[in-house]
DNA sequence: ATTACTGCAAAGGATTTGCATGTGA
DNA sequence: TCACATGCAAATCCTTTGCAGTAAT
């Protein structure tokens, strides 16, 4: 049970909401996702559980987490998508072709984003850059000379 | 009218599909935006030069436009924006408080997505890189001393 | 005992689809 | 000519809302 650590309950009691078994259900469902949970994967957990509660009720339930800052959502590839708040910010590689996504390390894209921030004098806050390409796995048959890819691409 | 260079008929045609005034309009409408252009704004467009011109007529050209690559089509901030495809890649960063959208340039982020793309193996395609944030104008009250920013965030 | 929260059903908005008609090639 | 496209209306999908009843504090 991850979520104990922060002490959700009292979070969201200290300001006279109140925790419910449906709250802790769909908390339990996003800490289970490990990551990026769409709605229907967490749905689909909670009702595993506990058949009876309502979708409009976990809809709620999500939207009531997010303004708490207890859960975040993000955007990913036109799915919304939503996980446990507090991680450490990261990043994917989506491939287009095979969909798989690859995780990548902040560190990877924090010289970038100071970068940016000092030239454009802006505070950039990304928890989930999405970076949409084509995987080495599902690259075209291009494996011999790479600069041939330049004229024919899809 | 931009997109007479693409010489966007023939390419219609030569794959056996019509070149309809529907289309054009809509190509026109997407031109006319000059970038990122919502479907209501397209929508509008088209229907002050034709007012009979049906809503689901206007997605299925944008779809179409879409599949043959004469348009691409973009998420910005939860908004599927479409433009003109061959433009160069360019970024956006977007100021959560104010909405402003600041243009960046491509080459402020090719070095990010080519050390991306030689550490992870995975060729990246980003059209627009949306990165939101704070402008420097909407930054709250820190103007003195920039370092008493790291306790308080939001 | 309050009143926040839930379940249900209905509403809502955005996009898609089926089908008859129209039209570009 | 005739298959591709359009217009119209209905369907669909996802999400939100109103309201009466339930339950956390």
């Amino acid at each position: 049970m991850p979520h104990r650590d922060l002490n959700y309950a009292n979070r969201i009691r200290e300001r006279g909401y109140r925790l419910t078994p449906q709250r802790e259900l769909v908390l339990d469902a996003v800490c289970e996702g490990g990551g990026h949970t769409t709605f229907d994967e967490i749905y689909r957990r909670v009702r595993e559980r506990a058949p009876a509660v309502n979708r409009a009720t976990v809809y709620r339930a999500l939207d009531f987490l997010c303004q708490l800052h207890l859960v975040v959502s993000a955007e990913i590839a036109g799915r919304t998508v939503y996980e446990i708040a507090g991680r450490e910010p990261h990043h994917h590689l989506i491939c287009r072709s095979c969909g798989r996504m690859e995780q990548i390390n902040h560190a990877a894209v924090r010289d970038l984003i100071e970068h940016i921030e000092r030239r454009y004098r802006f505070r950039v806050e990304v928890n989930h850059l999405v970076l949409p390409g084509l995987s080495h796995r599902c690259r075209p048959a291009a494996s011999p000379s790479p600069s041939s890819e330049e004229t024919t691409r899809e």
